[in-house]
DNA sequence: CTCCTGTTCGCAAAATCTTTGCGTTTTGAG
DNA sequence: CTCAAAACGCAAAGATTTTGCGAACAGGAG
């Protein structure tokens, strides 16, 4: 659970801390379900003290809400030449990877996360700022695209509450259904 | 904590168990915060042992589930006379319920509670049921009726989002916005 | 380079919570 | 009424969470 030398940042104590538990916590949670998800497995497996866990991340709901928006930052938005392409594109994608069974987890712990809601807050951001670059990029190829809260309204939001409040009714064309929606209402 | 004699419901002990816990939880939870809210207290409070609790709910995000999804049930929807009267005030209540620091923990209870998402269903159920029966009764008025599934689309999944994700920014006519967009797109 | 200061961490004891076995009480059907 | 199944309380055993304290570390000033 050692840190890669050539990793390029900082090699402060503190990310090798939270690298080797994020690790840990993705480990554990692909091998066993979270039912024996603890923190003192974590720890274990991480090489750090419990202690640690608990006073940087306060819980292990907390600490499950961070892994999940961590895992939702890497990819960057669909470019297919349109917004209602990139659009399309972007909800099947986002729909597949969170309508499984371990993706409506992430979806859980962000919610369920901090009583600050911080980790809703900042998945939220994440999710508001993909959309938005996909909407700017169109703008400026001079295309006329649909208002960013519509897309959250009409696109976002439907996904992600059939996944959590309905799950299994989510009809495999439900992402291109929605799209189309957004785009016959400019028409 | 004692059952009121005049309950028509059967004075099973179980039942007797139940709402004892459930005043206790909510007891505690008005009076101090989530933080300070664990099964060993809420045990005491209602005067049963907490085994009893983790065998009945299993743990306590699963009773706190429980708890929030009871308190949704009991009020009937409007009856205003027509369906956009009826939904625009079914949303108007909605979010000012949900949208309170109260409310949006009772959202989040429901999605975080049980592993087999079981309270989030029942949750998912019953706001769709309550917004079925005042389709239902429209319908019967002879009026024409929006789809179900479009005013769970477009009503209610973006103000639940909106709760969960984006807390603060939920602009106080955002219930009847929204109620708007679903009949202007029949017209 | 050395020192200084605030922060993070590990360790281990203490406190608290969770699980489990067993006997008792209650429930509901026959 | 009688009986089998289910729910409960109690208490011990097991696991997790909290907390105090000393040590190690990062960042900056001298």
């Amino acid at each position: 659970m050692r840190v890669n030398p050539q990793d390029p940042r900082p090699h402060g104590r503190a990310v090798r801390v939270q690298q080797a538990v994020h690790a840990a916590v993705r480990s554990l949670q692909a091998e066993h379900g979270r039912q024996s998800l603890t923190v003192p497995k974590i720890a274990a497996l991480a090489g750090v003290a419990p202690s640690t866990i608990y006073r940087r991340w306060g819980d292990l709901n907390q600490l499950l809400a961070d892994v999940a928006v961590a895992r939702m930052r890497p990819q960057g938005p669909p470019d297919t030449g349109t917004v209602r392409g990139d659009l399309t594109a972007w909800a099947e994608e986002y729909l597949e990877e969170s309508a499984s069974p371990t993706g409506r987890e992430f979806l859980r712990d962000m919610v369920a996360g901090g009583a600050d809601c911080s980790s809703a807050l900042r998945g939220g951001e994440y999710a508001r700022a993909r959309i938005g670059i996909m909407l700017e990029r169109a703008r400026h190829r001079g295309e006329d695209v649909p208002d960013l809260e519509d897309v959250i309204d009409l696109v976002l939001a439907p996904i992600v509450y059939r996944i959590l409040f309905e799950p299994g009714k989510l009809p495999p064309d439900a992402a291109r259904r929605l799209t189309d929606r957004l785009f016959e209402r400019d028409a």
